[in-house]
DNA sequence: GCATAGTACATTGTATTGCTATGTATATGG
DNA sequence: CCATATACATAGCAATACAATGTACTATGC
């Protein structure tokens, strides 16, 4: 099995956790809702995410209070649901960069001894 | 809920295929033992790697190729298992190191942003 | 009118994987 | 002897990314 074949596999792994940190960055911009969000991810990190993906976890988001929803009708197009970053999610945001930041500098070390 | 309770579930999920990473880091410098990489990993990223995690891994990363195992007895102690990184391992390594670098570069421009 | 594509949200089932718990065996200090 | 540390290993659980699928509305071209 050649490296790419075992990097594809590896790539939704690494994202694992990594999701929800991009998407409470995104959310801090701003309320938005989540046909929009995956088109921003996707220009902002080049990471495709499925809807199978992100409409589940932004309900998880919900869940645990991260985020709030709230629908909006417009006199043409289809009911949006928007999510909005609560107190709750900027604290978390905040500890979640904390660990991304550690967790650079640890790899940086070792990539840089290599 | 806390954000520290949310911060403890996060973190395990953040690591996953992290780890993946930073063992072929840390075995590109050199063949190392199972018990050794556990005391190492914890001494460079400050991550606690439990053993039912990290076995597994190592068996996985066998498995596929990325790296070959050699039992080493001594005079005193118990035999340990030496793990080397193969050819098709640094090959891995130097894709993930190009995911990981694109992917900071990305999360970096949104905690710019915010 | 009507077909096609795009927008927008949602669920089900599967595979992967980190972690807890547990087990085995050897070595060492009190 | 008995606790602790070293060293490897497996079974079962929980979390989660993703493919596949479904619903419903809108916009565009013909």
């Amino acid at each position: 099995m050649g490296s790419d074949k075992i990097i594809e596999r590896w790539v939704p792994q690494f994202r694992k956790g990594l999701l929800e940190f991009i998407i409470l960055l995104k959310l801090q911009q701003g309320a938005i809702y989540g046909y929009e969000l995956a088109i921003e991810i996707k220009k902002l990190t080049s990471i495709e995410v499925a809807e199978g993906t992100l409409y589940p976890l932004l309900n998880r988001l919900k869940r645990d209070g991260l985020v709030t929803t709230e629908w909006q009708t417009a006199e043409v197009g289809t009911p949006r649901k928007y999510y909005k970053i609560t107190t709750l999610g900027l604290e978390t945001l905040t500890k979640m960069k904390t660990v991304w930041t550690n967790t650079h500098s640890s790899i940086l070390n070792m990539v840089m001894q290599s």
